[in-house]
RNA sequence: GGGCGGGUAGCUCAGCGGCCAGAGCGUUCGCCUUACACGCGAAGGGUCCCGGGUUCGAAUCCCGGCCCGCCCA
């Protein structure tokens, strides 16, 4: 505890009886700010005075206001960065928002139309750009003025935007370099267009929502295939309607066709196809019949020609065809569309992804037929979604009318034509899912278009992504769902059960301390500033850290290499419940083998540094990675070829045994380890996901991924960085001989005809280049001046966020930040991110990062051979809040609350502390919505809670100054319930400490919550009341305490605890040994302070047996007081056996009276009326309770007590008369089964003696 | 169709092989007991979705259902 005599701590008094959180909130907020406290420094990372712990922020979009979801992924992130700046890491929370491309720009379009009725293109892009730029800047100024009023300890001073300058350098040179390497190229597709906003559109911009339709059935005619035209008169659009041959029924009926003879049989045949959407039948280029069906033989070789069009088409057999329902038989789990379905299947390619799919694999066919390559895509829309022949549709036919129309408006007409030509055959209502565009939520058009491509597909982007994740998390085969049981699915021809991939390693079984309780961990600590060990000196090492093994730890495994040194070690019990702590084994280790080097050096200087880094090992996979990590990391460093060479390394016979036994995975890891910085973890098999099922999202995603369309016609985003123009043979050698010396020189990169580069080149002719540099005026002088235009798209958002890991730390530049910084350590997120954001982020940092990369790492190269660093350790994937009804929250529901109402209505630290506890592993989680009547605003019950809580720690806190400001006097003397209390100390730092390393935010809150509330204010302090003035010992563990739950808690409520500790930290007691409060770095600040460590040793199980025996006696009299209505005033009696009474004296005089209003307490019978009760076996009465006992409610008491004993006796009596259990169960619990049923039996006796008594009276 | 999560007190959720199943809110009763009424004390409240199985022992593990929700196709 630290002491300045220049602040004296205000008198309790003036504190207010109510925290009010805007008295402090600003205040506090400036105090960090001005004192710089949240700016990293990454020199102190460099230099390896401490390590780093880094954050980046989920950009969030500059659409709107953040909301309840925001600030439970800010809160989650701020309480792991708050905790581990208290850790003593140098902590880097990075700022930033995201450009969002399409929704902002959505955003600004429907904002310029409401305002000025004008549309963008009346702007004019840079105009339009203007707007949205300006509508950026006043959204992110909210944004983070939201952040900081959440008390998010970012490095606001370090705050990006996904279009700044230093993130669009790399999105430059990201672009280039995978444009170079051929990772991005430009195809042809079908993409999602939206008409409204006329851009491509991705899958998950899109919505699917039920519409009302119907199924049309259309006739076309079947004619004979073109006998006299040629294919060259075709290309010319030229086909004469007389030149098709019709085909008729009765020449059908020849071939076989089903049902023909039905038909009269000189009237020319059709086969009728089902359509929602009859206006695309204007570019079908083929009619598709499944092969099963009976009829598509005799039709074999026949067309159809298309009305008005005129169009002559194949008919061409494909199995993805719906054979109608009375066809089916064979087939049990039959397409809901059968019923609909006629088995002919109009096949638009242009305009609908499954016919795109039957058109590549009829490829050939369908493009002669057309008579040219790609004539099997017509394209009948223009952009905007109206029928147009400019985009691909030559043969318009007697269909020019349609040309010009909107997508219905043609509908209607289509529908029109057929039926006047009695070629409408049916109409049926439908209803089915159509996609929407999320931002315009207009019907999305599947639509023919070139787009940019990057190849995540190839293996250095998704399988280097999928080889990311940590091997306990890696599936690579289906898997049963976690119980190590085969799944019993029978008629799943795919499924491979798979032994290998479930194995036992996985169990905590495996892990050293299990039998035993306890840890193992994983230390590392490292020499002093820049000093290396000489070989003497890492025997002297090794022999230090081998010390204590045996005796007050087990030593798994141990490395000194010359400038660090790994451990991995389970610590001993001393006695039940209580092991050697680290800090006391590595101090041990640490200064035993530093006083010996230091005089063998001859020297006085440090050896170690004080920091050392340490990690609960929690699993068996982790446990045997570590173990790996040891043997092999001399191996790594290049010291010897195997691991078993190298002197200083130590494995215990366990650990040689378990390596032996899954030396397999060893050898695999090794090679997949080996370009891994030996001393962050990161590269292959280091990322994990938290919880671990999502790994299998983030897994299966990238098996079944598709190359991602980068590009959105918009204006508001990066635009593509590439030029082009149409070459022909004599200027493209020209163009070839003065570009080529620049791509040599990797100022360019280009894409083309020729032998530009190896690249897949385009046979349109077209020259594609990339300048890599925007501000090499040569290269762009010569592109303007040859004409070569931009292209006018713009890039996906989730290009420029995939680079946030590295464009913030200021990649392309080898920056202190990046050395220090990336990898990251945690990404918090919500789970829809997984595919977006996380995989992205994945894929390009590995492929542009070297491997290695750290502090000591590379020197950042353009090109390298191996997969560098996932971009960070961790990806903790929290719930999504849902309202009370399990519905998601939106604006249109308005279900949405606003967490500036909640800090403005009960103060941050409340929110705060309601997000955390609700923060459970669960996939969403339910916030009841309550809607405020006075202001008409949303709330939820529970912020009640955080700020309930808040309150309650700012009055224990005023309580406890009161005693503390007052003088000390009396002899220190430790009592029970002092000992009682820093044990719940022990137990509460450790579990929440474990919790959030762990990411139980929940329980992490609630440990808090019990420990502040239950334990220190309900207990504690009412206990120490009587004594506390005159125990200057008590005085120390009240401060104490009340200091370690602060600072336990400053994560989750940073500004209440920040306000408290202004009054705190001066408070002089004499010192606790074994709470360690290392005092503030910066300005005196909380958040800088250290996070308190509680020796294990203080955890006492005997002073918490006692203390619940003292709880039994309080509750038991408090329920009989409540029971026999004692006023509370009044003191009872309480009769004992001597022996309870000497327990009960022993843990405070007063204590009984003092919290129960039990006055004598005495082993003498009572005089007068009294009533019976037994404390574990101890007969006791209650005496004095009113002038005279009400026999009646004194009975329904006993009778009460009597049954709920009986019935346990039953139950205890039942367990042991089963003859499996003696037997089988531990003998410890059959015994405690017996003691059970002892004093149940007891209190029964007890009881119904007092209810005899009773009558008697 | 595939994958995943959930169903425990009126509500929101813990517990995930062994305390007569817990917390907070809400409810009822008594208290302005000088830190806190945003508080204190006490009470009531549960076929742990259903049906099988494994086990000495199942809310917890397995199998099969039934609901609700999410993601991917």
């Amino acid at each position: 505890m630290t002491s300045s005599p220049s602040q004296p701590p205000a008198p309790a008094a003036e504190l207010p009886k109510q925290y009010r959180p805007a008295d402090h909130e600003p205040r506090v907020w400036k105090a960090w700010e001005s004192a710089g406290v949240f700016h990293a420094d990454p020199a102190r990372v460099l230099s390896g005075e401490a390590r780093p712990y880094a954050v980046l922020i989920p950009p969030p979009n500059v659409t709107d206001r953040l909301h309840l979801g925001h600030a439970l992924n800010n809160t989650l992130q701020d309480v792991l960065v708050r905790a581990h700046r208290m850790m003593g890491f140098e902590t880097l929370w990075m700022p930033g928002t995201d450009h969002a491309g399409i929704a902002t720009q959505a955003v600004v379009e429907r904002r310029v139309w409401g305002e000025e009725k004008k549309r963008r293109t009346d702007l004019g892009r840079e105009a339009f750009v203007a707007r949205i730029q300006a509508f950026k800047d006043e959204y992110e100024a909210v944004i983070t003025g939201q952040l900081k009023a959440l008390g998010c300890s970012c490095d606001w001073a370090r705050q990006r935007f996904t279009m700044d300058q230093q993130c669009a350098r790399a999105v430059r040179e990201a672009f280039f370099r995978m444009f170079r390497d051929g990772l991005i190229y430009r195809g042809k597709r079908l993409v999602n267009w939206d008409p409204v906003l006329q851009t491509a559109v991705a899958d998950d911009e899109c919505y699917d929502a039920e519409i009302d339709g119907s199924f049309w059935y259309l006739r076309y005619p079947l004619v004979h295939p073109h006998g006299a035209t040629t294919a060259g008169e075709r290309r010319r659009g030229h086909l004469p309607p007389e030149d098709a041959v019709p085909v008729t029924w009765s020449e059908l009926e020849a071939r076989g066709y089903p049902g023909a003879e039905q038909h009269p049989s000189e009237d020319q045949a059709w086969v009728t196809v089902a359509t929602t959407r009859p206006e695309t039948y204007l570019g079908d280029t083929a009619v598709a019949v499944n092969p099963k069906d009976p009829r598509a033989k005799p039709l074999h070789g026949l067309c159809v020609e298309l009305p008005l069009v005129g169009r002559v088409i194949p008919i061409i057999e494909d199995a993805y065809v719906v054979l109608p329902k009375s066809m089916s038989i064979e087939e049990e789990p039959t397409d809901p569309k059968a019923e609909f379905a006629t088995g002919f299947l109009k096949v638009t390619p242009a305009h609908d992804p499954n016919d795109y799919e039957i058109y590549q694999r009829h490829k050939e066919r369908l493009d002669t037929f057309a008579g040219h390559v790609g004539g099997g895509l017509v394209n009948v829309m223009a952009p905007d979604g109206s029928i147009s022949d400019k985009h691909g549709w030559r043969d318009v036919g007697d269909a020019h009318r349609l040309v010009g129309m909107k997508r219905d408006e043609a509908r209607a007409l289509v529908v029109k034509e057929f039926e006047a030509r009695g070629l409408l055959e049916a109409t049926r209502p439908y209803r089915h899912s159509v996609k929407h565009s999320d931002r315009s939520k207009a019907v999305i058009e599947p639509y023919l278009s070139d787009q940019w491509y990057c190849r995540v597909t190839d293996p250095r982007m998704a399988q280097a992504a999928n080889a990311a994740l940590a091997k306990e998390q890696r599936a690579g085969a289906p898997s049963s769902g976690g119980t190590g049981v085969p799944p019993a699915r029978r008629n799943d021809p795919c499924h491979r059960p798979d032994p290998v991939s479930k194995n036992p390693l996985m169990s905590l079984r495996h892990l050293p301390h299990f039998q035993k309780g306890g840890s193992t961990y994983f230390i590392t600590f490292r020499t002093a500033g820049t000093t290396t060990l000489t070989p003497d000196e890492r025997r002297i090492a090794l022999d230090a850290c081998r010390h204590w093994h045996g005796t007050r730890m087990e030593l798994h495994a141990a490395v000194v290499m010359d400038d660090h040194v790994h451990l991995l070690l389970s610590p001993f019990e001393v006695e039940p419940g209580r092991w050697h702590a680290i800090p006391e084994l590595l101090h041990g280790i640490k200064s035993f083998s530093a006083h010996q080097i230091a005089r063998s050096r001859g020297t006085s200087g440090s050896v170690w540094q004080d920091e050392s880094f340490d990690r609960i090992v929690r699993g068996a996979d982790e446990l045997w990675e570590k173990l790996v990590s040891i043997a092999e990391n001399p191996v790594e460093a290049g010291l010897v070829a195997a691991g078993g060479d190298y002197p200083f390394t130590f494995l215990s016979d366990a650990a040689r045994s378990l390596r032996l036994e899954f030396a397999d995975r060893i050898r695999g890891t090794r090679e997949d380890r080996r370009d891994a910085c030996p001393t962050k973890d990161t590269g292959d098999g280091s990322l994990r996901f938290h919880p671990a099922r999502y790994a299998k999202t983030y897994e299966q995603w990238h098996d079944s991924i598709r190359d991602w369309c980068i590009s959105r016609q918009l204006w508001w985003g990066h635009r593509i960085p590439v030029w082009s123009r149409e070459v022909a043979p004599p200027d493209a050698e020209f163009l070839r001989a003065e570009l080529l010396h620049w791509i040599r020189q990797e100022r360019l990169a280009a894409h083309g005809p020729g032998a530009w580069t190896d690249l897949p080149s385009d046979d349109t002719g077209r020259l594609e280049v990339c300048p890599r540099d925007p501000d090499d005026e040569q290269v762009a002088g010569f592109l303007d001046a040859h004409g070569f235009r931009q292209d006018p798209d713009v890039l996906d958002t989730w290009f420029s966020s995939a680079l946030w890991p590295m464009s913030t730390l200021g990649w392309p530049e080898d920056t202190p930040l990046l050395r220090a910084f990336n990898p990251t350590d945690t990404l918090c997120t919500a789970r829809d991110i997984i595919t977006l954001w996380v995989s992205r982020m994945v894929m390009f940092n590995r492929y542009l990062m070297p491997p290695g990369w750290g502090p000591r790492g590379p020197v950042l190269a353009d090109r390298h051979a191996a997969p560098g660093p996932a971009p960070f350790r961790d990806v903790f994937i929290h719930a999504l809040i849902m309202d009370g009804d399990g519905q998601r929250m939106s604006k249109s529901k308005g279900n949405g609350v606003d967490p500036l109402d909640i800090i403005n209505s009960h103060g941050c630290d409340a929110l705060r502390f309601s997000l955390c506890q609700l923060a459970t592993q669960t996939q969403d989680v339910r916030l009841p919505v309550h809607r405020d009547p006075a202001t008409g605003r949303n709330t939820s019950p529970k912020f009640d809670l955080g700020r309930n809580f808040c309150n309650k720690l700012w009055n224990a806190t005023r309580f406890a100054l009161g005693i503390l400001a007052r003088p000390s006097r009396g002899e220190p003397t430790p009592t029970l319930v002092d000992r009682w209390m820093l044990s719940r100390l022990a137990a509460a730092s450790r579990d929440a400490t474990a919790a959030l390393d762990q990411f139980e935010f929940s329980v992490y809150a609630q440990t808090m919550y019990d420990l502040m509330w239950r334990d220190f204010c309900d207990w504690y302090l009412e206990a120490i009341k009587p004594t506390v003035d005159a125990n200057p010992f008590q005085r120390a563990v009240l401060a104490h305490a009340l200091e370690t739950i602060v600072r336990l808690l400053h994560p989750i409520t940073p500004f209440v605890t920040e306000a408290v500790w202004e009054h705190l930290r001066d408070v002089e007691t004499m010192a606790i040994e074994g709470v360690e409060l290392v005092p503030a770095r910066k300005a005196g600040l909380l958040c800088t302070a250290g996070w308190p460590i509680v020796a294990p040793s203080h955890r006492d199980e005997s002073a918490e047996r006692a203390f619940e025996r003292l709880r039994g006696v309080v509750t038991t009299v408090r329920e009989l007081r409540a029971r026999h209505d004692v006023p509370d005033k009044r003191r009872v009696t309480l009769h004992a056996p001597p022996s309870l009474l000497d327990e009960l004296a022993a843990l405070g005089p007063d204590l009984v009276r003092h919290l129960a209003g039990a006055e004598a307490l005495t082993s003498e019978a009572p005089a007068g009326a009294s009533v019976l009760f037994t404390l574990d076996a101890h007969e006791c009465r209650l005496s004095n309770l009113a002038d005279a006992v009400d026999p009646a409610a004194e009975r329904a008491r006993l009778d009460k007590v009597i049954a709920d004993r009986r019935k346990t006796i039953a139950t205890l009596e039942g367990r042991l008369a089963n003859p499996g259990y003696a037997d089988k169960a531990p003998p410890a619990m059959v015994q405690q089964t017996r003691d059970q049923l002892a004093k149940a039996r007891e209190d029964t006796a007890a009881a119904l003696a007092a209810l005899d008594s009773l009558e008697g009276a």
